[in-house]
DNA sequence: CACTTTATCTCGTGA
DNA sequence: TCACGAGGTAAAGTG
């Protein structure tokens, strides 16, 4: 086996890498960057989770093992997006060595929860350092509808004024109130992508609430780039409105 | 640089990897594997989405690529478990060389989704062959919840019957149908956490579609480990009940 | 395909 | 901390 690693004593480096390493090998990487690096690990392993719900991968199997510094750790498989068991940050990572068996153990205090994972055959084990983007935005949310329609509520209908937004409900935080060109109350209910029945029920839930406050009329409009059949149905029984207006329409 | 593989004539390798490859390195070995194989490319690298919404990565910095052959394409920073651009599966992965530089596409068919990565500074790409677990099971789901009710509904109520289970309606799915004691239709709505308003909502429009279908009174059961005190509120306003059931004694 | 719901949802926000 | 709702939700199941 064959430790490499790109050292200066001035700092840590960015990349360091271990194939086929012996357990001890891997486990002083590991403890030496678990909390500053992100962890690789592939080999051979079975794996188990307990804590809100429970489950087991009994199978020894080639997988792979990812550990953030922010305590996210993930055992991937060959398919899905997802890990097939994780916890999430914070979660707490202990390393150690069992009867010879490279073992991890990751740890989230609220709710408990464990992910422990066995690793008889190690084929390779690294620590690389990644970056976190400042300023993330993602275009297109719905957030960015409800700005747009802010600013232009002819979005929606014409002579619309807007009165609040998030507007704090005992049933829920009503996207955008306003009133239309008759002076009725308008809750407007806003989906970035296609509304679905739930979709509805929110709108119908802030309806009824708020005229039952008003004791007055009330309508209802929900706002989504297009609506599922059965929600439409749903939504017209019930005398509420449908507004299509596409979010990338308005990036 | 150094190309290292254990390969024989007979098999493909389950491990390969390049350190500080050029382009046309790395790509050949991601282009090789990519359709059987996990790839990992760490890097500096910038990356860009756009499809049901919009996101950039313009900030060169290292990042982690992680290619999955069921077409599963993700970005991963320091932290999150979920990666901060991704493609979900089935896409498909396009490599090569612009201008000298690594450039992946990763493209979604439906809904057409694209995610390219620009990597100028290669520092390391691996492929690995991981396995799939078959039979997976996560025991404590809202599944298991139901069918314990099913096979004891006393666990409910006393002189409960089920009738139905996945009773389908226009406004949605009722996970469990049943009659009580004296003849009354019962709507029961699981949880396997701790119940906020919209399972209360979902419960209400449910029971609200039924009674008014079969024009007599039905009662709603919410079943839960818990639920907040908003939701209880919500849900005795309407005249529904709660049932208190930990899921996990039921393993 | 479209539709619906669950999830060990995760994640951000605001009380 | 907890509660609540959005999400490029993803994943699973059904018609």
């Amino acid at each position: 086996m064959d430790i490499t690693s790109f050292m200066n004593r001035e700092a840590t480096p960015d990349l360091e890498y271990l194939v086929d390493p012996s357990p001890t090998e891997a486990l002083r990487l590991i403890n030496l960057r678990k909390s500053t690096h992100v962890i690789l690990i592939y080999g051979d392993m079975t794996a188990f989770y307990e804590g809100r719900a429970k489950s087991q991968l009994e199978d020894l199997m080639p997988r792979l093992v990812i550990s953030k510094p922010d305590g996210t750790f993930m055992v991937h498989e060959s398919n899905k997006e997802k890990p097939r068991l994780w916890n999430p940050p914070p979660s707490t990572l202990y390393a150690s060595i069992n009867l010879g068996v490279l073992t991890l153990r990751s740890v989230r205090a609220s709710p408990r929860e464990v992910v422990m994972v066995e690793i008889p055959v190690i084929r390779f084990v690294s620590a690389v350092r990644l970056g976190i983007t400042l300023n993330y935005r993602v275009f297109g949310t719905e957030e960015d509808l409800v700005n747009a329609i802010v600013s232009n509520p002819s979005i929606v209908e014409d002579g619309l004024q807007i009165i609040a937004r998030e507007y704090h409900t005992i049933v829920g935080d009503i996207d955008l109130l306003g009133k239309d060109s008759k002076g009725n109350l308008v809750v407007i209910e806003c989906k970035r992508s296609q509304a679905g029945p739930e979709a509805v029920n929110q709108l119908k839930r802030y309806v009824e609430h708020l005229s039952q406050k008003e004791s007055k009329n009330v309508r209802g409009i929900l706002v989504a780039p297009s609506i599922s059949s059965a929600a439409y149905h749903y939504l017209r029984q019930y005398g509420l409105e449908f507004r299509r207006v596409e979010p990338k329409s308005l990036i």
